[in-house]
DNA sequence: GCATAAAATGTAATCGTTTACATTTGCCTA
DNA sequence: TAGGCAAATGTAAACGATTACATTTTATGC
């Protein structure tokens, strides 16, 4: 591969010369800058990025960690993400980590490793101590968390997302003020905080309504589709079978919907369903979906920021968690429930 | 960040001595490297690795190109990769390139960055001409084509792909010999060369049956699910109806249900609906679609593989086409036609 | 105990850039 | 035209690892 100093002979330069004209046109002259430049298309040159970005200590690239690619929800955060990016001139690379590997040693060495200037984490991180992460000082390169949330028994990261508990508080609420009594919730693993939240959200809203405590019910549903009709199976099995059912994410709601139907039963007409993210599918669902809208794009543009302003300006860490509004998107799955 | 050197001095031993204790640890004695291990210990030592890619002349990281994190059909796809990567100590990296911003320049800055040993390509490249990709020779790093095809015109990339034309023209056939003769084709952009693959494959089918030109009719779907539903809409206005349509991909198959839907028609009732994929959802539309399958987490793994060889030994490099079978899924969304 | 081979370690060059500092060139003014 | 200053360029030292080669230490056989 063709070098700087190639260029440099060629051009009949210095190496430092052709750097120059390179990074900082304005410091060299129009004549030698003319000379330099025919020698860069001559040979085809183009610099070596890992030894720039190992001499500058700097590689303009963010790491975004995501836990599936082909995950819908992902689709509008990755947009904000990437938008802020290209404004701010940072490349980003994603690294599909799924749920069950990721720990926070696999996060760790990836800071280490300096391969990127700065961690997006859309994703959760359960089993903590690792002392990478606990204090702002002493972690190598910043990182911030989107849309999920972080334990904060043991340490807490920055981060941006939406009030998961009160939105599925809210939700609950709202198949309450639906007159429904017998409400389940299909949860995700427990790995994933931000299911849990949604899960305390769901209990909290039970436990404000007059609600005996029978009808309350979780179910695992392991995020996917299959775990959710599984779950879902099981909830309808029961006696009295529950009148509605509250989904941690569109996707198992999508998972329960079918189930529902598989049993011969109604959405909405015998079971209501409530999902979580408002992915593109929820208003292509029969019956269209009601879900709770998470402002993606937005928090994809703000955690960008967030590592940005890190990242130029160290001592600008901090801790907080930066909340985002939510809203409760209505439409058909979720119907009266009189008797 | 502390380095190899300080390292060495703590241990009181040469740099090239904790090199070696790291990556080839036999060729140190026992008690040295206690020692190195130690002073690792002590100081959190982490090797660079930006510095030793670029010393090494090697990433040991693999570029993944894909046009959307959040499209549902790349789970599989990259899950082979990954799987593969993993028994092959490489790491994937994931580099989200819309469609409409992929173009030769950019694939070709990416392979000359060096930032990868390799590049898999999980979408199209129409616009050619770009040197770098036109002769096995002159590519700074391989390159494989996963899933799409490429124009044959200006050059050849290695590729693994199922037979796209033939996929599409078997789904064709399968309406005809339900009865169908008015059958419409959903397709995508022009940029994406597999759509016009089965857009190929669908005129193939079509003509191969004795069905009347006027019923071949094709309209843009791009490839979402509103470009779907508006293609949807534009063919059910027509009169003669089509009694089927044949949409690019499952995406897309979902747009239509849901708009044949709403204008309160039924689908297989009055309309048959045919998609491409079978993603994870297509099993719980309503009805169950019928689709064509595509092999993905073996796409994957051969596509790795495939790149894998080139890097290995730069003379393997070839540029055929590995042709992996695909297969037609029949649920429920097709209905015999008498009339 | 000595010669010799083998094993362990050290020395220093190298990868391709960037950049602080030194030097040269060009220009302007007195 | 000398002197001075700014602009342009060159020189060489980093960055942190790896590795060919040189040297030292250890083990082996007689």
């Amino acid at each position: 591969m063709v070098s700087i100093n190639h260029v440099a002979e060629i051009a009949g330069v210095s190496n430092a010369t052709v750097s120059r004209c390179i990074n900082d046109p304005l410091k060299v002259s129009k004549r030698t800058r003319a000379k330099v430049q025919s020698a860069i298309a001559d040979t085809g040159y183009t610099a070596n990025t890992l030894a720039r970005s190992f001499r500058r200590g700097k590689t303009n690239m963010i790491m975004v960690v995501i836990p599936s690619v082909g995950d819908p929800f992902f689709t509008l955060v990755m947009e904000g993400i990437r938008a802020a990016a290209k404004r701010c001139g940072y490349t980003i690379m994603i690294n599909e980590t799924q749920l069950s590997d990721l720990n926070a040693d696999e996060i760790g060495a990836m800071m280490v490793s300096r391969q990127a200037d700065g961690i997006i984490l859309l994703a959760s991180l359960s089993p903590f101590g690792n002392a990478m992460l606990s204090g702002t000082s002493n972690r190598p390169i910043p990182i911030v968390i989107g849309c999920e949330t972080v334990s904060s028994d043991l340490a807490s990261l920055p981060s941006v997302h939406i009030d998961n508990v009160g939105a599925a508080k809210e939700a609950t609420e709202y198949l309450i003020s639906q007159g429904h009594r017998n409400v389940s919730f299909i949860s995700g693993p427990e790995s994933s905080l931000l299911t849990k939240d949604r899960e305390y959200g769901y209990l909290k809203g039970m436990l404000a309504s007059k609600t005996t405590s029978e009808y309350v019910q979780i179910e695992d549903g392991g995020m996917s589709i299959h775990g959710s009709a599984k779950a879902t199976r099981k909830l309808l099995s029961q006696r009295p079978r529950p009148t509605a059912i509250f989904c941690a994410n569109d996707e198992m709601a999508m998972g329960a919907i079918h189930e529902i139907k598989n049993q011969g039963l109604s959405v909405p007409g015998d079971i209501s369903v409530i999902g979580f993210d408002d992915i593109r599918y929820a208003e292509i669902t029969d019956p269209p979906l009601t879900t709770i809208y998470q402002p993606a794009e937005e928090i994809g543009e703000r955690v960008f920021y967030r590592v940005l302003r890190s990242i130029e300006d160290a001592g600008a860490d901090d801790d907080m968690a930066e909340i985002v509004p939510h809203k409760l998107i209505i439409r058909k799955s979720v119907k009266k429930f009189d008797r």
